[in-house]
DNA sequence: TAGATTGTTAATCGATTAACAATC
DNA sequence: TAGATTGTTAATCGATTAACAATC
């Protein structure tokens, strides 16, 4: 994996330690604990914003489920939407969102909507008592620091790979000088 | 942007000298001088493998496009997709992918199908002529270092998430003890 | 010349690695 | 007891920050 035992060691023991001197680590039982440092211990419940081919590919990605975030409800701005699934997920119009998540004790929101819409929702989401976003939204968002915000920008992973193919390009022409090839 | 200055001038030399010393920074000169670097100064020419529903949304997303990052096909296992289209681009079936590659200078490709797939296709892939492959399924692929692989985990985004939530509950509980306030 | 701003070297900080003690 | 493996402290390395010189 490409990591020292020396890290591995160090890692774990900012969370205590998992193991038995001159025995070894029981990895059934520190699999369980590092389940239950991420949280994956208990359900998230979470909705969706913006039921377009991405949310749509986000909900129907079942391994999501199988660690504990479940898809209580979707949501979309067309009004025509409304009632329709997505898998066994319903969409719902946007007004009911805040009482939807008062009701139904929602932990995450999943935004895959265009960043101008992001912006509003997060505003409005800002006063619900929801524990996280997990944005896809082009955009930073500003919300209280109650609410985690974890976000997913492809363009960047895009630009890092178009990055790296000009790196190696480069390394190739080169005669190996400098400090630009090391790693 | 919580970004030093002294770290934005330490980031820049990395590549050169972009301003003037006592006059400051030409912003445009400089945004396309990071463009060059980034590569975005010429066309990435892409193949999508497997067009669902995330496949389908990287499509349909066009600021890629206006970045040089276009869509020449796509492919897809199931042979009744092929001749259909994802906004402007066509499907074809899979046997095809590898002399599409050659015939069309393909430098990215990108692989949104399930892990098992993904890890025969990038078998196939490994012989092909390509630059770089943007993986989105949940697994390591091993290819040569000639090709980059830059790998979008989202579970690994949203255990991320899910850590944090768990983080934020324990310091409320807690009454600022220890080091696991910081940052 | 004074003020402002970048380039570059030095100091600091944190993370990774190595070494060794503790334990089975 | 010898060998193996984890916990923990020390050493090393790299990245961030601060300081200052160079230039407009």
């Amino acid at each position: 994996m490409h990591v020292t035992a020396s890290q591995i060691r160090q890692d774990f023991n900012h969370f205590g330690g998992f193991g038995q001197q001159g025995y070894g680590y029981n990895t059934e039982y520190l699999y369980t604990e590092i389940g239950k440092i991420l949280g994956l211990d208990h359900q998230h419940p979470m909705v969706l914003v913006g039921s377009g081919n991405l949310g749509s590919a986000l909900v129907r990605y079942m391994n999501f489920r199988r660690r504990g975030f479940v898809f209580k409800a979707a949501f979309d701005i067309s009004p025509e939407k409304a009632g329709r699934k997505v898998s066994d997920v319903t969409i719902h119009p946007m007004e009911e969102l805040p009482e939807f998540i008062r009701r139904n004790n929602i932990e995450i929101v999943v935004l895959t909507i265009p960043k101008q819409e992001a912006v509003k929702v997060a505003h409005t989401l800002a006063e619900c008592p929801i524990k996280a976003i997990w944005n896809f939204a082009h955009c930073d968002l500003h919300v209280p620091d109650r609410i985690q915000v974890e976000n997913v920008h492809l363009s960047d992973s895009l630009m890092k790979l178009s990055y790296n193919i000009r790196r190696f390009e480069e390394g190739k022409s080169t005669t190996n000088v400098g400090s630009d090839n090391g790693e």
